[in-house]
DNA sequence: GTCATGAGTTATCAAGCGATAACAAATCCC
DNA sequence: GGGATTTGTTATCGCTTGATAACTCATGAC
């Protein structure tokens, strides 16, 4: 998932993911049968996890979170909101995700894709109770996060002002966990 | 920019544009210099034309545009949004730019995806007027719209309800145009 | 003990890729 | 009209990539 989210589908090689999983190469061709297989199964995975995070919010009465951030956490579209951010602590997750999206001319990649994405929007219109408009906004805010991690805006928020006030007021409180991800990324990422 | 649109950054390979340009392939590598050039170049125009497309909105007076769609073409926000939609007509232009947004890892792809992203955001607070809060929200719902045209997300309007609920509360009165344009698409699309 | 099985490896291949080199032909300049 | 320049081509290379084949080696059943 780091790998694909870091590369994108095409991008992303089997010997990069293999090095990441600290296996061979051919190993992870023959787990997955190939590199199509072994995305589609980051993209389920991701899925399944984005749908939990939404679920245990749901399932959750409000107000006995351990942070007390900004962006009313009181709201249900808050609280949802502020777990899809958590799941940048999932390295690769979201980004997976939108590398999936931005493919929707592969028949196979394009298919899975847009049934992924729907599956998200059901179950904010269904479960949530979100209003179609509702869902568009919450979907809207979180396009445009996946844009910012993928754009790795993070990296020019201490040499550019401008993008310190897109940041802020877009995560505004927790900006600085961001941050602290963001660090443990590069800390992280073995070249 | 339609093959880069179309295929990614990465998968997206010489001879396929050079096919579509209908010149040889080694003549697409000479001319640009590499690939990344040549992306670099079609991110540039990319960028030049959006920003160009709402430079002309913000200076034509409003009332005298020819469509009176829905969606408040009163509004500077609502006629910037329009002029975004538009631009669906430069085939791989919102696309292409997306795909150079999520590659934010790559050294020099990155910082150009950044640089013109922090663009449109400058324009839109500077030039359109916008607050800060008012920019985000109006790049939100480009990278939704950005992340469902990646998805083709309107080649299933016909047969997911849920699809043409999203995509009628996305596009509104301007549904119809886009459909004729990825009705547009798969006709002019080379294999 | 030994045989089967699952987990993993090394060695290697065929195809596709971006890039380079050498060449061909049209156009321009004077 | 003939050299120079621009505009393109064909042929080809070296590298990378996903995939395959054949092999090794633990582990556990009986």
């Amino acid at each position: 998932m780091q790998v694909f989210g870091d590369y994108g589908y095409v991008g992303a090689t089997t010997a990069q993911i293999a090095r990441a999983a600290g296996v061979s190469q051919p190993y992870v061709v023959q787990t997955f049968g190939t590199k199509e297989q072994l995305f589609l199964a980051v993209i389920e995975q991701a899925l399944d996890r984005l749908l939990a995070a939404f679920a245990e919010v749901v399932e959750t009465p409000p107000g006995d979170s351990g942070d007390t951030d900004s962006s009313d956490e009181s709201t249900l579209a808050g609280r949802l909101g502020a777990a899809y951010v958590d799941q940048l602590e999932d390295r690769g997750l979201l980004l997976s995700l939108m590398h999936a999206f931005v493919l929707g001319r592969d028949p196979v990649i394009g298919r899975v894709g847009r049934e992924g994405f729907m599956k998200v929007y059901r179950y904010l219109r269904d479960v949530a109770g979100f209003s179609p408009q509702e869902v568009r906004g919450f979907l809207a805010e979180g396009m445009l996060i996946n844009t910012m991690v993928g754009l790795r805006m993070i990296d020019d928020v201490d040499t550019d002002p401008d993008v310190e006030q897109l940041l802020e007021c877009s995560f505004e409180g927790k900006l600085d966990k961001v941050r602290a991800l963001a660090a443990a990324d590069v800390a992280g990422s073995p070249g």
